[in-house]
DNA sequence: TGTACATCAGTGAACGCGCGTTCACTGATGTAC
DNA sequence: TGTACATCAGTGAACGCGCGTTCACTGATGTAC
């Protein structure tokens, strides 16, 4: 405990509080903004929350905006790893598990984060521009694995793509082909349009459920969900169950 | 001419003028949320723009909400005029003619409407409180359409239910059960749930591209859509082309 | 045709409110010797 | 251990702004006879 001992952990206490405070922070944020919208976020009003002033928040973000990044980020990676761990929780050896875990990962994260997943896929707001060289990778982690969970079920044979989806139009073809050449990947291109049209049949079956449009048709979605999810895995040529 | 012939008219003049006006203050409010967002939308902002001082609205809309309300209102029916239109303009006698017009249309329409489109299925406005019995009916008629196309094309034997759809589970039955008691009207469950998919696949492709998550995986979003609508119809059974 | 009257869209001031951001500052805490 | 100093989270006042809504009013227009 000499002098010299100490100075690596110099600020070290003052640092704590300011994690907390930064946490603190995007905690009550969020909360607001379930209370009043996504574009109702307000600096002070977290201020008074936390019986700070509001100019002591930019002691930890520098801006309104980059508080907003800090959530939309976070919104981002906790989406991905709720599917990833999903995934990951699976013992069953057969892809089509894991596949159904992931898209139920997917919607369960939405209805128990619907703020945040009106933050990232919802209505923009109002004034707030997205540092896309922040954004865009987040943005594209949630769907890597079931990406890597298709081709590895394609090359296993446990996946089959579905006759209507055999031809894959030109200029979706031709977008394919240059993508593939530039990460050196090869795949058939049907398959890259599965993932899209699996990602696009839950999206919008959360989405509908979200904004209250699909109980009224259905009744129980989360067991429509699974119907649904079945389906498509069946017609993808998985065995379920 | 005489005094009494004009009675009827009384007044008629300046109604014309206070509908140029109600109907001015949406198509301003219209052009000031698609630049502001859904959630930016202001009584003041619109009077400005008209030149016109704030409390003169107040003689067209009692409140904001009736306003924000009207715009809603106008948007589901100028989507479901969108629909009923695409179908009507076909003249084939093959329902998955009308189909894949009808599908066509709701993703043209929010599209070219990308506001009117988050107003009646993104982000709630803060504040806002919809009136439910005017908005539920409105939330309806886009859909009702396709509804009747499906129920007319699976009597005709146009449309096979895929047999991944079979299997109904069984409180999306019953609850389907109970809602075809109250109207009275007799079909195949997964009739009903086809309906349910295929409106949560186009939302869902269509969501994906308004918030910019398509373009940067499968290129050209236009025809991409055409070939998910062919994929899902043609898994109906129904014939392409 | 002329005159008195009614209508009512729009005004302007005011109400009380909330917002993001800046600035010079304070005062508790930790550091260095 | 004691003292001088540095750090820096948080303060409080101010800036200039916008908001929805109310109110008594004005003044152009149309109506009635």
């Amino acid at each position: 405990m000499t002098t010299r001992n100490r100075k690596p952990t110099k600020h070290q206490p003052r640092r704590m509080v300011e994690q907390d405070m930064a946490t603190q922070i995007k905690t009550i944020a969020r909360r607001q903004m379930a209370e009043q919208g996504t574009a109702g976020i307000s600096l002070r009003a977290i201020a008074r929350e936390l019986d700070v002033t509001a100019p002591a928040i930019y002691n930890y973000y520098r801006r309104l905006d980059d508080l907003i990044t800090a959530l939309i980020a976070d919104a981002f990676t906790a989406l991905a790893d709720a599917m990833q761990a999903a995934a990951d929780g699976v013992t069953s050896k057969k892809s089509v598990d894991r596949v159904l875990a992931i898209v139920h990962a997917y919607r369960a994260w939405a209805i128990q984060n619907p703020i945040d997943f009106q933050l990232i896929y919802g209505n923009p707001i109002p004034g707030y521009v997205a540092p896309f060289e922040i954004t865009a990778p987040l943005a594209r982690r949630p769907f890597l694995g079931l990406f890597q969970l298709f081709l590895q079920a394609y090359e296993r044979g446990e996946l089959v793509i579905p006759n209507e989806y055999v031809n894959v139009p030109p200029h979706v073809a031709s977008f394919l082909a240059e993508w593939k050449r530039a990460n050196q990947m090869q795949m058939p291109d049907a398959l890259v349009c599965l993932l899209m049209s699996g990602w696009a049949r839950i999206h919008g079956m959360v989405m509908l459920e979200l904004t209250h449009h699909a109980t009224g048709l259905i009744g129980d979605t989360a067991e429509f969900y699974t119907y649904e999810m079945n389906a498509f895995a069946q017609r993808l040529g998985f065995k379920i169950k």
